[in-house]
DNA sequence: TAGATTGTTAATCGATTAACAATC
DNA sequence: TAGATTGTTAATCGATTAACAATC
């Protein structure tokens, strides 16, 4: 890996769509891609993604292009794909239990072991095979099972004393999938998903479509 | 609205926080509010926030503020909020269920009326109160309830087929919850909810924190 | 060698931020 | 009036894209 470049936000969101795309290559049988096919593939300039390559560290061949192994192994290595971390849920609702069994993240360096919860009727439960603990061990569990990472998906109302709970646990990193802008300490890492700026971008983008039908200017994702 | 103004995707994206803001200010009283309370409150800076609410259309008052029902009402307008839209599930798995019953979106524009499954052991069953109908009749119903927005959350292999049905059967907004880069006719909008994406950055940010102790790079959210 | 593709430097573009004038 | 806050113009910043040299 390159330590010179700069390894941009954006950059680490493109990493999982070129991944995505070297494995539909490789199942393909080529054992080498050039920028232009994933470029192509994802509707990207080639100039970002040899960018964006080189920035992983993974040097191409004039007339041949990169290695796909390589690419894949740099790509893994860089978002910690090679190694699982043991993550808990923190809310085991709806979304709580979606997400326990949404096997894409398995493969993605996450692996969900346990929920927490509130409620006495879900407490002793299981959903997806994650048992249901009282969210009042969560600090012994995060101590026992040296776990960092917390997707936090209680209630609104909940959200923000909940994080807090997380962070005296000893949670390092929350995945907030709640609509609440999180106040948390300096050394704690937040990641928000935020469906209602995604939901704004759809709606916005469906409006110019109904609104000027014709003008093409709908977003080719 | 002020039609000079354009109106970025990253403004976009900021005004649900904004809203949230609004809300909080409302709720404790306040009838008007200034930039730099709303720019604190969201960690962003109070000229950005001025810069968006004149984008928005709404002029504030030197030494007062901004009246805090207009800027909630041009972001409703503007976002669509007012007027609720009706919305289809298509692929009634976990994620699936879990938006159906996640009653953010009720009061954000989204009405969720149903849900698609090609599993006959779901067809005429009920989530959260919604029908789950057979795909095969999602243009019969597309059509009949003027339904335009699609929420598409079935497994990865079936992503870019189903999407293709949904174009078919007349929906023309696509809020896409899979790992997959739809490929889809110009006049469609597509969305995607990139979990992969957000995961990637949290875990990159935890890197960092655990790799770095004390230099206090951890993102604030 | 010729030509395709990488890699790098410079230009462009868009969004954010700084500076400051306008206004109540 | 003085001072706080808005609104706007210019500067900065970072990411993307263009141009082109390097290389196999």
């Amino acid at each position: 890996m390159n330590p010179n470049q700069v390894i941009s936000l954006p950059m680490i969101k493109r990493l999982p769509l070129y991944f995505r795309v070297l494995e539909k290559v490789e199942e393909q049988g080529a054992l080498t891609v050039s920028s232009a096919v994933i470029a192509e593939e994802l509707g990207l300039e080639p100039v970002q993604v040899r960018k964006d390559l080189a920035a992983l560290g993974v040097v191409g061949q004039p007339r041949i292009g990169f290695e796909v192994s390589k690419l894949m192994g740099a790509i893994r290595a860089l978002l910690g794909w090679d190694n699982s971390r043991d993550v808990f849920i923190i809310g085991a609702g709806n979304l709580g239990a979606a997400l326990a069994g949404y096997n894409v993240f398995k493969s993605h360096g996450m692996n969900i072991v346990a929920a927490f919860d509130t409620d006495p009727e879900k407490i002793g439960q299981e959903i997806h095979g994650k048992m249901i603990f009282d969210m009042e061990r969560l600090w012994e569990l995060v101590h026992r099972m040296h776990v960092h990472i917390g997707i936090l998906t209680v209630p609104v109302d909940a959200a923000q004393r909940t994080a807090e709970l997380m962070v005296n646990a000893g949670i390092r990193a929350i995945w907030n999938f709640t609509p609440v802008k999180l106040t948390v300490p300096e050394n704690i890492v937040v990641e928000r998903v935020d469906l209602l700026a995604s939901l704004a971008v759809l709606t916005r983008g469906l409006r110019k479509l109904l609104d000027v039908p014709g003008t093409g200017e709908a977003k080719i994702e």
